[in-house]
DNA sequence: GCGGATCAC
DNA sequence: TATGGTGATCCGC
């Protein structure tokens, strides 16, 4: 549904940057509107939305961010125009055209991805639960979040991730309901369990979808692909009563973008050949691509790529611009290439965690301080609960402007106590106040896995040269499946040519003498060796304690965690006046 | 290593 | 009246 007003943007017209600029009313209705998405009059709806939003602290915000952009694209364009001039365009398409056939010898055909995605997941486990909410419209909604709308009412244009009260706007009955994260991680646990029958390996991207590879199941039953994922769609549909949609293809990207072709409760089979598969992406809205959000598109969209096969009439300028626009992801995209086999799921190798929490905008020292503490808490029970500590420490504050900004420092021990948290994170904020602050976060990174079988240091060196990471902490297999750009297409500015070399060397090994004694496996031979179908974590537990992290870690990847909930009220009590409206933007 | 920023869910 | 939380990655410096 491309419901574009103007093309050929691609002039350098300078977009004058009125409020109701396209791409501004497009950034304001937010990231979901182009999904699964036959909205009736989408302009209109985009309208509307700017028309409830005018005027708050987060329009501005967005306004502000628009304007950026614009600005950048703008020089894209001149940069553009100056290569137009000066480059010698047949010869660099030619050269182009030599990458585009070395990247094509590494199509892979034979395997047979499969990409499951729960239909409006949050919205029907409540259907389940609360029939009565069947042909009605309702939102399933935390913190003020839309999480997901029922179908009905997303033909008024509520959407996932849209304020309540823009929703509610959109659709005048709306009813709303608030999430349950027993519930969705109860029904997500049986999916995933069906699901994990086809594939051992699969990999799992949220509560509510997973890639499989079902090519050995294929063989071993001497099935169709298509009838095999009719059969799991069913079985799905009978142990939960959700239904699910499916995209077949050759690669993990083109699953992805398949599973949305026929939705809701459909499935759709992408043919495994070359002339198909061109076919089939050439026509895509650079948009529904992965990795491709909101600013991507714009950038792209300026320089007259709309659908992945414009990728290839502007190959030469990609090839050429700053930071080359992430060309290596963008050729293989035009080619419909990408990952066609999945890696195992191993214990996760986690980077960083962390914990923020939005609040009513506080501007005294003590009032941020003691959110600050409570950060420090919530933290300091994440990296406990999960094993985890790290060395460096990353504060985020967003101010009631909602810019974004964070600070980080690094230490030769590793961190993760409350109060340590807190009082780097104080270090951190003191300089900048004061402030009048919205949300606040901590994170730690650079990690090691205070669980991990004792011969961690050991193992370090018997793994494969090529799947080290910087952290010096040994990466085992890597879980990803999306292949990610390599580059981002945004930026603009500086130096051209250059191949991006990223070569690590050896890491930087300082072996950690001190290991906070936690004492490994004390009686593990009674326990059996377990795998989280969520997250592919491996522990030693009985079924009980397996089934306890199985709910916890669904609640996880989710929006947000159940337990902030009832702990909101300690945002609530910002107890003394605030006089100043001082506002510093650091930096 | 630090800070800004995008993207996915 | 009013726009979440977590994690990963990339880029420039």
């Amino acid at each position: 549904m491309n419901e574009e007003g103007e093309e050929g943007v691609a002039k350098s017209t300078q977009l004058s940057q009125s409020s109701q600029a396209p791409s501004f009313l497009r950034r304001l209705a937010g990231q979901s509107v182009h999904k699964a998405g036959l909205l009736p009059d989408q302009t209109e709806i985009q309208k509307r939305i700017a028309e409830v939003s005018r005027g708050t602290k987060h329009y501005e915000n967005e306004k502000r961010r628009d304007k950026e952009w614009t600005e950048r694209i703008n020089k894209i364009l001149e940069r553009r125009d100056e290569l137009l001039r000066t480059a010698d365009i047949p010869r660099v398409e030619a050269k182009v055209d030599k990458i585009f056939a070395e990247m094509e010898a590494k199509r892979d055909l034979t395997q047979s991805i499969v990409h499951v995605d729960m239909d409006a997941f949050y919205a029907n486990v409540e259907m389940l639960y609360n029939p009565d909410l069947a042909g009605k419209p309702f939102a399933v909604v935390g913190l003020g979040i839309v999480t997901t709308a029922s179908y009905e009412a997303r033909k008024y244009g509520a959407r996932s991730g849209m304020p309540e009260f823009v929703a509610k706007a959109l659709c005048k009955d709306l009813l709303i309901v608030p999430v349950d994260y027993k519930r969705v991680g109860e029904q997500s646990r049986k999916v995933m369990l069906v699901l994990r029958d086809y594939d051992p390996n699969m990999y799992i991207a949220g509560c509510d979808e997973a890639y499989l590879n079902l090519t050995t199941y294929l063989t071993d039953h001497n099935m169709k692909v298509e009838d095999c994922v009719q059969q799991l769609r069913d079985r799905v549909h009978k142990e939960t009563g959700l239904t699910a949609s499916a995209g077949i293809a050759p690669n993990v990207m083109l699953a992805k973008i398949c599973s949305d072709r026929n939705k809701p409760n459909g499935q759709f089979h992408l043919p495994f050949n070359r002339e198909d598969v061109l076919k089939f992406i050439h026509e895509l809205p650079v948009r529904k691509v992965p990795y491709i959000g909101r600013v991507g598109e714009r950038v792209l969209e300026s320089i007259g790529i709309k659908t992945v096969g414009d990728i290839a009439k502007e190959r030469a300028i990609i090839h050429l611009m700053p930071r080359r626009f992430a060309v290596d992801f963008l050729f293989s995209t035009y080619l419909g290439l990408g990952m066609s086999k999945l890696q195992s799921a191993q214990r996760e190798e986690r980077k960083s965690v962390g914990a923020s929490r939005t609040f009513r905008p506080v501007d005294t020292e003590q009032a941020i301080w003691q959110k600050l503490e409570y950060i420090a808490s919530l933290l300091e029970r994440d990296l406990e609960a999960e094993g985890w500590t790290g060395k460096t420490v990353t504060l985020t504050f967003k101010l009631d402007t909602f810019q974004v900004f964070t600070r980080m420092k690094s230490f030769s021990r590793w961190i993760s106590k409350k109060e340590d948290l807190f009082k780097i994170g104080k270090e951190l904020l003191k300089p900048e106040l004061p402030l009048r602050i919205r949300l606040l976060g901590l994170r730690v990174s650079n990690m090691k896995d205070l669980r991990a079988p004792e011969d961690q240091g050991i193992k370090k060196y018997f793994h494969s040269e090529s799947e080290k990471d910087a952290s010096g902490s040994p990466s085992k297999k890597k879980r990803k499946v999306e292949p990610e750009p390599e580059q981002r297409i945004h930026d603009v500015d500086s130096g051209t040519e250059s191949a991006t070399e990223t070569i690590k060397d050896e890491e930087t090994q300082e072996e950690e003498g001190e290991e906070p004694e936690h004492e490994s496996q004390d009686s593990p031979v009674s326990l059996d060796l377990q795998i989280c179908p969520i997250c592919g974590r491996e522990m030693r537990c009985n079924n009980a304690t397996l089934n306890e992290h199985v709910d916890w870690c669904l609640s996880k990847g989710t929006i947000m965690d159940a337990t902030s909930l009832r702990n909101d009220n300690v945002f609530s009590n910002s107890a003394s006046a605030k006089g100043k409206g001082k506002r510093k933007a650091p930096g």
